[in-house]
DNA sequence: GTGCATGCAAACGCTTTGCAACATG
DNA sequence: CATGTTGCAAAGCGTTTGCATGCAC
C-alpha cells in the first residue's frame, strides 16, 4: 500500500510517555491512540488504527512501545485464547477485568473480598506467595441490550 | 535421561478415549500419558515424554488429541504468557487451578463463594451472560519448604 | 472395503530480533 | 554529537492444515 506522506495527525499526548525513555513523535502516537480506546486491543490492531489515521509509524515500534507500557505498568495486557495478547491503559493498582465479548468494553474490579478469598484458599493448600488471576467475560448493558440486537 | 520409574509403555487402554472417536494406540498412548501426569503440561511436553517412552506418535497427533479431549470436556487447558497451551486431565466440572509455579502440581479448586462474587459483581455492572476464569499461582508446600526439596 | 486417523512438511499468525539509518537530548 | 529509537526484513515459536498413506471397524 503507498504509505506514503506523513499526514501526522495532531498528536496532543497529554502527558509524556512517563517511561524512563525518549519522547518520539511514534510513542506519543501511540500512548495516545491508547489512551483513546477504552477497549483491550492487539498491537495490530492499535498499528492498523495508527495508520489509518495517517500517522507513519512501523509494527515493531508498536510492539516495543507496548511492551514497554506493560512492563511499566502503565497498561495492562492478557492473553487470550489464541494467544494474541491485547493491551488497555489503565491504572496501577491491582485489579480486574469485565469485559465485553461483543464490544471489548471493560470494567476494572477491585474487590479486597477476592483478594481475602484467594488468600484463604492458598493457605487451605500450603501454597505461599500465591499470585491470582482472573478474567470476567459476558455482554455489557449496550451490547446485552434487545432492542438493539438481532430479532 | 531414562526417568521411567513405571514406565508404562504397556497402555491399559482400562477405559477407552471416552470421545466418540475410534481408539487408536496412538490417542490411547497420550491419554493414557496425560492421566499419568499430575501438572499441566503442553503438547510439545507431552510429545517428548511419550518419545523417549518408545511411543511412536507424531507430534501433530498429540495436537489434536489433546484438542479433542479438551473439546470434549475431559481435559482442562489453559493458556500461558507466551501463548503456550498447557492441558491436564480433569474432572469436568466448572472448576478452578491452584497451580505450583515452581513443579506445575495443580490442585482443582470449586468454590460457590466465588462464583456468587462472579455473580454479583456482573450484574452490579450489568453484565449478563458472564462467565470467569481465574487462576491461582503460588509455591506448592513441597517447593517451599527448603528441607523437602524434590525435583 | 470404507472412512476416519496419522504424520510429514509446509503454511500460519503473532511476536521478536538483527542491523543500518535516523532523530532526540 | 552520542545514544537511544526506528523499521524493514527475516527469523522464531507454538500451532494448524494439506494430502497421501495406513489402520480401525
Amino acid at each position: 500500500m503507498p504509505a506514503s506522506s506523513r499526514a501526522a495527525s495532531q498528536v496532543d499526548a497529554g502527558e509524556a510517555v512517563a517511561i524512563g525513555q525518549r519522547s518520539t513523535r511514534q510513542r506519543r502516537a501511540v500512548v495516545s491512540a491508547l489512551d483513546d480506546i477504552e477497549a483491550f486491543v492487539s498491537a495490530q490492531q492499535l498499528h492498523q488504527r495508527l495508520v489509518a489515521d495517517g500517522t507513519s509509524v512501523g509494527l515493531t515500534t508498536v510492539y516495543r512501545t507496548l511492551q514497554a507500557l506493560a512492563d511499566a505498568g502503565e497498561a495492562d495486557s492478557i492473553v487470550q485464547e489464541d494467544g494474541e495478547v491485547l493491551y488497555r491503559r489503565c491504572s496501577g493498582d491491582h485489579h480486574h477485568h469485565l469485559v465485553c465479548r461483543d464490544c471489548g468494553v471493560t470494567i476494572e474490579v477491585q474487590d479486597s473480598d477476592l483478594e481475602a478469598w484467594a488468600r484463604r484458599i492458598a493457605r487451605r493448600h500450603g501454597y505461599r506467595d500465591v499470585t491470582h488471576s482472573l478474567e470476567l467475560r459476558g455482554l455489557c448493558p449496550e451490547c446485552a441490550t434487545p432492542s438493539r440486537r438481532r430479532s
